[in-house]
RNA sequence: GGUACCGUAGCCAAGUGGUUAGGCGGUGGUCUGCAAAACCAUAGACAGCGGUUCGAAUCCGCUCGGUACCUCCA
């Protein structure tokens, strides 16, 4: 089953063959939510790509350990907001406990996702609960030179360490450059330098989260959390670290950063990236006002969205880009998505009842084969689909009779939809309304009433009766099997 | 201004030196009492200008346009 993986590294800026560090197993970081809102679509792409991640690894044979963290601590709502912290701010504007908002966004994130066929991860560390290690890791940058204190606050010394070593390594950036570019901002006088960012701050007064450390009452600084839970859960080298394009610099970098000055050594093997979505060609953001929420997609209860879309037809319209491309969301291209899962998962019906022959004229073993070359070229969902609606053609030929395939090809291919579609594409067809047997019994009445009508050619009352479900948002095929009725949505 | 990435048909979106990507929509057809649905077939493209090459959407340069990051937001 050893597949030759292609992964983009951001690190090295191309596709790099993926040779775990300790082969079979894999360590996989990604960063997670900040529990502090509901989540938007620009929090599914990276869960969902990163699903994909996990999921093919693991069909593809390995043993994944993949570790998403939940950050709930320490992190500033905006400029206007300066020194108060995002989830301490929300506690006391809803009269809650902090850890009872955490708690509570928790659910909801998990619960969309869980929608949206997003795996858990195996591990998933709330910020919280490492507070020690995160001081210690601190300490530990200060005892190794690269850091210092000012006032209760620890910062990371960036110029000391890009001396000896390269800060700028994932993003491509220069200190000097930086340095000349920064802007005056309200906060850094205490830094060194501008480019210093923080290990610990110390809280003001009306801060509420807040742990005690050596050097103040104060919370940890915003890249030290995935360091700490990464190099704990994963080991201080691990494969694999995901995360949205946007948090590349200064996140990751500093990540990187910190690990390096703590333990010496290049924290992960592969850095992967997913882009952003977009809401006509402007990133989606909470902070930017733009974010529509998981929710409102289900539900079509916002004003940008002219319909409810289902689960999987934000999963599928997010597969089918690539994930190092942007995505632009629109109505139109969000209902082609839903059209186009449909008609894949009309053919896997299909293709559940396809009569055999025996010789095959279509090459069964083939298809099969480009699915897997385009996944291990650096997991190319698009084309995967692509290639399973080639696939889709083939199967309504066979039902056609235009094509053959024989028994062993049938279960190859169902094995191939099955795998592909449910495992690897983590798709799964949605729980429909028509699965009442009351409404069933009845529908057949209607349709057999209808079927009198259409035999005595009284056209009228079976175009009423049709006319009349449509009216209710039941819709009549008649096929050459007889009259189907489903749900319009 | 700096760093990185991107501009592919009406829309979404792969590919990346020479063979139809794919989905939605359009058009034509099959089926049907009619329709719808479904299925089949099909047209239409690589931002602009130069260069390299037998050959470029694909490589190089410039121009134009877009996005992200450069913030004690994570």
């Amino acid at each position: 089953m050893k597949q030759n993986l292609k992964i983009y590294n951001t690190l090295a800026r191309r596709k790099e063959d993926f040779e775990p560090i300790k082969p079979p197993h894999v360590g996989m970081y990604v960063c997670g939510p900040t529990v502090y809102g509901d989540a938007h679509l620009g929090h599914a792409r990276p869960a969902i790509t990163f699903d994909l991640v996990f999921r093919y690894l693991q069909y593809i044979g390995y043993k994944v350990r993949y570790v998403r963290n939940i950050t709930d601590v320490g992190h500033l709502v905006d400029d206007a907001d300066a020194g108060e912290d995002k989830i301490g701010k929300k506690a006391r504007l809803e009269q809650l406990e902090p850890m009872e908002i955490v708690q509570y966004y928790t659910n909801r994130y998990h619960n969309d996702m869980d929608k949206l066929n997003v795996l858990r991860p195996s591990i998933e560390p709330h910020a919280s609960g490492h507070i020690i290690e995160q001081i210690e890791m601190a300490k530990k940058i200060m005892e190794n030179g690269y850091a210092y204190e000012k006032n209760g606050s620890v910062y990371f010394d960036v110029s000391k360490y890009d001396e000896s070593n390269d800060y700028g390594v994932l993003s491509g950036r220069k200190v000097d450059e930086m340095l000349s570019a920064t802007r005056e901002l309200e906060g850094q006088e205490e830094k060194n330098n501008p480019a210093d960012f923080a290990l610990w701050k110390k809280a003001s007064t009306e801060h509420i989260m807040r742990w005690p450390s050596p050097w103040s009452d104060g919370f940890p600084g915003w890249h030290i959390e995935c360091s700490v839970m990464g190099a704990k859960y994963l080991g201080e080298q691990f494969d694999i670290h995901g995360g949205g394009m946007d948090l590349l610099f200064p996140h990751h970098e500093s990540e990187i950063a910190q690990s390096v000055a703590a333990n010496g050594k290049q924290p992960v093997k592969y850095w992967m990236h997913n882009n952003m979505i977009t809401l006509n060609g402007q990133k989606m953001g909470k902070s930017l006002g733009n974010a529509v929420s998981l929710e409102d997609f289900f539900e079509g209860s916002q004003k940008l969205i002219e319909k409810p879309y289902s689960p999987m037809t934000i999963r599928f319209f997010i597969l089918q880009a690539h994930y190092r491309s942007t995505l632009d969301f629109s109505n139109e291209a969000l209902q082609a998505a839903e059209k186009g899962i449909k008609r894949l998962f009309q053919a896997m019906e299909t293709l559940d009842k396809l009569p055999a022959s025996d010789k095959s004229t279509v090459n069964i073993e083939e298809l099969r084969g480009k699915c897997f070359e385009t996944m291990n070229d650096d997991f190319n969902s698009p084309g995967l689909i692509a290639q399973l609606f080639d696939g889709v053609k083939i199967i309504n030929s066979v039902k056609e009779k235009k094509e053959s395939l024989t028994e062993s090809d049938i279960t190859e291919l169902k094995s191939t939809y099955n795998d592909f579609v449910f495992d690897v594409l983590g798709l799964k067809q949605e729980e429909t309304k028509d699965d009442n047997k009351l409404v069933e019994d009845l529908m057949q009445t209607i349709l057999g009433i209808r079927q009198n009508a259409r035999t005595n050619k009284d056209y009228a009352t079976s175009d009423l009766i049709r006319d009349n479900l449509a009216k209710i948002h039941i819709q009549i095929k008649d096929t050459k099997d007889g009259a189907e009725w489903s749900f319009l949505d």
